[in-house]
DNA sequence: GCATATATTATACGTTCGTTTAATTGCTTT
DNA sequence: AAAGCAATTAAACGAACGTATAATATATGC
C-alpha cells in the first residue's frame, strides 16, 4: 500500500516556523494568529518570516502545502490501486471512499502531535478567507477531477445535483469527524458532549472503516421525491 | 407544524449592529471582523457597541443567540410533536433527524439574505475560539440532551462510542451542507467544483429530505469490525 | 584566508485594533 | 420650562498588527 511521502528537506528555521504556524492556526485560525506569536513559539526572529516565506500568506500556504501535497499524492496512488484491481469491472464505492479518506486519517493519527494539529487546520479550512480556498482548490484540482470520475463510475445513474449533494455531505462527514477527533484532548473538558468515542486513540483502520461505512450508506440512500 | 418565532423587539441600533456583525463574521470570521467595519456597515457610532453590548464578545454572543434561540425552540417543539405522534411505539429515526435539521434549514432558506448569512456563521462555529463553543454549548445544552435520548430510542442497541461517531458524522453532514448551500452565490465563480446542485434555490423540503436521507442511512450503516 | 552569498538580528514605520472617557443630544416625566 | 434618563457622539488611549530596512553574523567557495 502506498505510504505518505516524507517531507522534502528544508531549513531548520523554516520547519520551526511551519510547525509553530500550524500549531497556532489549528487553535486560533489564520486571522487569529499573529506572526509575533508564531516566531516566538518557533524561537526565531520575526523578520525571518519575510525572508523565508515573503509574507504571512506565504507562510500559511507553505504550511498547507507541506501536508496537503503528500495527502493528495497518496490519494491518487490509492485510487490507482483500486482502478488496477478492478480493471475489468466497476470500482466498489467503499474502496473509492477509502482511497479518499485514508490518507487524511493516517496523516492525523500516525504523525504524533503534528498530525493531530494539521487535522484541526484541515477542519477549519472552509472557514478561512476565500484566498486560501482558492489556493487549496488549485492544490487539489487534479485529484478532485479524478475522484469525480471514480464516483461517477462507482455510483452510476445519478443526476449532477444528486451526486453533488452526496459528495458535499461526504466531505462534511470526513471534515467534521476528523476535526472532532483532533480536539478530543480538550473537548471533553469544555463540553460534556459524550465524546467517549474512544478509549485511548482509535486506530487508523477503525476510523477509516467508520467514516467509509457512514459515507457509503449515505451516498447510496434514496431520497424521497418531495421536490 | 411549529414555526420559527419572531425575534423580540430591540432597538433599531441594536438590530443594525447585529445584522452588520452577522454579515461580516459570515465572510471573515470573528477574529477577522473589526468593530470599526461593523459599525461602519451599520451606519452607527463605534462606541455604541460598548453601550449596547458591553464588548465585542457581547455583540457576537447576542448575534448568535438571536438565531440559535428560535432554532432550538423549534427543534424542541418538533421533537415533542414526534414524541406525541409515536407515543405508543418507537420514534422513526427519520422523524427525529428531521426535527433536528429542519429548523436550521428553514432559518437559512426562508429568511432571505439574513438567513443565508447566518448559515455561514453557523458553518464556521466550530472553527471559532473555544469561548464561543462554550457559549453555544450552554445555549444548546438542554436541546442536545433531549435529542440524545431520542436517538437512543430511535436507534437502540448501539454502544456509546458507536452512537457518538454517528452523531458527529451527522452533525458534519448538516453543518457542511448548509455552509456550502449558503455559499452558492460566490462559490462557483471561485471554484469550478460542479456545485450545480440547484437550479435556483432548492426548497426547504428538498434540502431537509436530502440531509435526512443521507444521515439516516449513515447512522444505520453497520461498520465492519476491523477494530 | 579572504571574498561572497546566505542567514539572522535589532529596530522602526505606519495602521489598525478593542476599549474608554467625557461631552452632548433627544425624549419623557413632572 | 425644568429635570432626569437614555442614547449618541467625537476623540483619544495604549497595545498589537504586518511589513520593511539596514546592520550584523554565519557559512560557503575559491
Amino acid at each position: 500500500m502506498p505510504k505518505l511521502e516524507e517531507a522534502p528537506q528544508l531549513h531548520e528555521t523554516q520547519k520551526r516556523l511551519l510547525d509553530a504556524a500550524e500549531a497556532l492556526i489549528a487553535v486560533h485560525g489564520i486571522a487569529g494568529t499573529s506572526l509575533r506569536e508564531v516566531t516566538e513559539l518557533a524561537g526565531v526572529n520575526l523578520a525571518l518570516v519575510k525572508y523565508h516565506f515573503g509574507s504571512k500568506n506565504g507562510l500559511v500556504e507553505a504550511m498547507l502545502n507541506r501536508r496537503l501535497d503528500p495527502i493528495n499524492k497518496m490519494r491518487l496512488a490509492l485510487l490507482d490501486e483500486v482502478k488496477r484491481k478492478h480493471a475489468n469491472g466497476p470500482m466498489p464505492l467503499e474502496e473509492v471512499l477509502a482511497a479518499l479518506i485514508r490518507p487524511a486519517v493516517e496523516m492525523g493519527l500516525e504523525n504524533g502531535k503534528e498530525g493531530a494539529l494539521f487535522l484541526r487546520v484541515f477542519g477549519r479550512l472552509f472557514s478561512e478567507p476565500a484566498t486560501f480556498m482558492i489556493h487549496i482548490h488549485k492544490q487539489m484540482g487534479k485529484m478532485v477531477k479524478l475522484f469525480d470520475a471514480a464516483f461517477e463510475q462507482a455510483l452510476p445513474g445519478l443526476s449532477e445535483s444528486d451526486m453533488a449533494w452526496r459528495k458535499i455531505a461526504t466531505l462534511g462527514v470526513v471534515q467534521h469527524s476528523l476535526l472532532m477527533l483532533s480536539m478530543l484532548d480538550q473537548l471533553p473538558k469544555l463540553i460534556q458532549l459524550p465524546i467517549k468515542m474512544l478509549k485511548g486513540t482509535p486506530s487508523t483502520d477503525e476510523v477509516v472503516a467508520r467514516l467509509v461505512a457512514f459515507s457509503a450508506a449515505g451516498m447510496r440512500a434514496k431520497v424521497p421525491s418531495v421536490r
